[in-house]
DNA sequence: ATATGTGAAATCTTTCACAGCG
DNA sequence: CGCTGTGAAAGATTTCACATAT
């Protein structure tokens, strides 16, 4: 059942699914149907069944769906069944609030090393992390064999760190910096840029 | 041409259009084609111009685009040729970073208010905000007309946050809070959430 | 009685390809 | 000649609706 291409939208709604999933397990609940959950994201139940379909049959007939083994499943499905290690480069405001994020140990992603080019930053502590300099980031992120990076440097360096990344091997980045990084094609960004949101908002207000 | 009911999915390229477009005026650059401006944000030259002949006719045959005249048009666009003030519920440490970033600013959103319920943090500054109690925040913010808000709360209190809001007139919502929000069909809201990004990518690895 | 999984239909989105203008 | 704006075609995604299983 996978890996017949699975459409990357359909891939995009899944940790939305797991999200919500965890969320009522939270509260207790063991079991749901696509109309419930569906109910609670805003999105039908038809396809949530079709998006789920694509990877297995989940779900009782006339029962609905076990919470704990759908949540087991999508673990699976998206590699968090393990621990990611990250290196995080940019230690300024936004780069401390990110390190300091408690959500990212809950669901598997543990930030390794720190990285920026402030002589000033360079040495001090963020929570047990020491920040390092830029110019070891490649070297040291190839040596630990990480895949995973986030980017919270400002735009003007944005795709220079992009740059060294690439060349450390790093295989997905996600990118805090307001610029659209270039990247071969086998490595994957996503981009967190609130004026983006904030501008797709304002459209519809008179 | 404009307001034949234009899909939302092309409302959500715009931004990125226009971000790449300031980028390259930036630059000094002050004409531009749609392949030109595909290949800088990886989006077909076709569906670019696609997307903007919904609003007008804003080329040059044989010329392409100024970019003075096109950032003009997709500012009024997008409703950004004005200052969107904005309250900010949640004075932790994303909401911290937040208040501090510069590109809110200059790009016409302003935080006008800081509201947070830890009386450890009611009175501190911020910038030059001070952060005031919760309890004033549906009325403060109807008061001043404020229609967008960013909520950096933990998950646990966000929905009653959003409730707030909804109840002060807000109708925009940029939510950092790991939950989806339930509110009326007249509110925006837009979710931002490095873990479902950070999920979206380990799926495509090993 | 209830809710899944799924072909088929409907709808939405993107790409094609070219007339037409500068 | 180059590049836009745009109908038409192709392709992708979502919804429908129902056979099927508990």
């Amino acid at each position: 059942m996978v890996d017949k291409m699975i459409p990357d939208i359909v891939v995009g709604r899944l940790p939305r699914y797991l999200q919500a999933l965890e969320h009522l397990l939270n509260e207790g609940i063991q079991t749901t149907s696509s109309q419930e959950l569906g109910d609670l994201i805003g999105i039908s139940a038809a396809q949530i069944r079709k998006d789920l379909s694509q990877y297995g049959e989940f779900g009782k007939q006339g029962r609905g769906y076990s919470i704990p083994f759908l949540v087991e499943q999508l673990h699976n499905i998206l590699n968090v069944n393990r621990t990611w290690e990250m290196v995080l480069v940019g230690a300024g405001n936004l780069g401390h609030a990110i390190a300091n994020y408690q959500g990212f140990m809950e669901h598997g992603f543990h930030i390794a090393m720190i990285f920026d080019n402030d002589p000033e930053r360079i040495g001090t502590l963020i929570g047990d992390i020491e920040v390092q300099p830029e110019s070891m980031l490649v070297d040291l992120t190839r040596r630990h064999g990480i895949k995973v990076a986030m980017i919270t440097v400002p735009a003007s360096a944005a795709q220079a760190v992009a740059d060294e990344l690439v060349l450390a091997g790093v295989l997905a980045i996600l990118n805090y910096s307001p610029i659209t990084l270039i990247v071969p094609d086998n490595v994957n960004v996503q981009y967190i840029d609130p004026i983006i949101h904030l501008q797709r908002m304002t459209y519809y207000l008179d």
